[in-house]
DNA sequence: CCAGATGTTCGTGAACTATCGAACATCAAC
DNA sequence: GTTGATGTTCGATAGTTCACGAACATCTGG
């Protein structure tokens, strides 16, 4: 479960990577889904697409230096760089979340129905 | 020189649309030129692309909704739908103005050297 | 060891994007 | 009308992205 991709470190986030990140449904969704700066492991998304399709999205965030992965295990932790983002591109995040959220945008993307 | 895509109104601007025409260094050069709220033509654009390939980029800024073009004559008009996009998206272009100016994002475009 | 859970990677096909040059359309000016 | 300026559109090519299932790797637990 080696991850490929390193984590740009935060000097090096490039803006046309991080929009292009950004400008997918289901990788705002899981952003959204995010936002709130808890970890999440993958498993806990619930997205109408395929396993190794989610895994593509995730790598794409993680190689534009969106979010964070950590693994533990055989999970993976992902976790948004929020702060990473604001000291980079300050402003940017807040501005994208709340778009997204008065439209719903990646609202296919859910967390697992837990009991 | 008739154009196809129509600018979409207000209300129905996409925001992941947006993002994406913002995720080119090409359209952020051309839009941190228009930032200034004036109108330019596509003539003042001094890019290092070909004449087809620079219509291409402007068209897509169009069809997302970042910009508005007014033909007169021979000529196209291209402005910044700034406020459109600050109704829709509160702090984004900002955002990303700012950004896009610290990080020299897009400084290959440039206005022709006027006499 | 074997089985299950969790993700990654690979191979593939479909769809989209960027780029160019060439051809075209439109208008202005002579 | 002819010519030149200004953009658009077309066709081709090359590269990228998205999506899937299948196969694989790793860890956890019987």
């Amino acid at each position: 479960m080696r991850h490929k991709d390193p984590h740009p470190p935060v000097e090096r986030l490039v803006l046309t990577d991080v929009m292009a990140a950004l400008s997918d449904p289901l990788r705002i969704g899981v952003v959204r889904l995010l936002a709130d700066e808890r970890e999440r492991t993958f498993g806990e998304f619930d997205a109408p697409v395929a396993k190794s399709t989610l895994s593509h999205h995730l790598r794409t965030l993680r190689a534009a230096g969106v979010t964070r992965t950590r693994e533990e295990g055989t999970r993976c932790y992902v976790r948004l760089r929020r702060a990473d983002l604001e000291a980079r591109f300050p402003g940017l995040l807040d501005a994208v979340l709340a778009a997204a959220g008065r439209d719903a945008v990646g609202d296919r993307i859910r967390l697992q129905a837990e009991g």
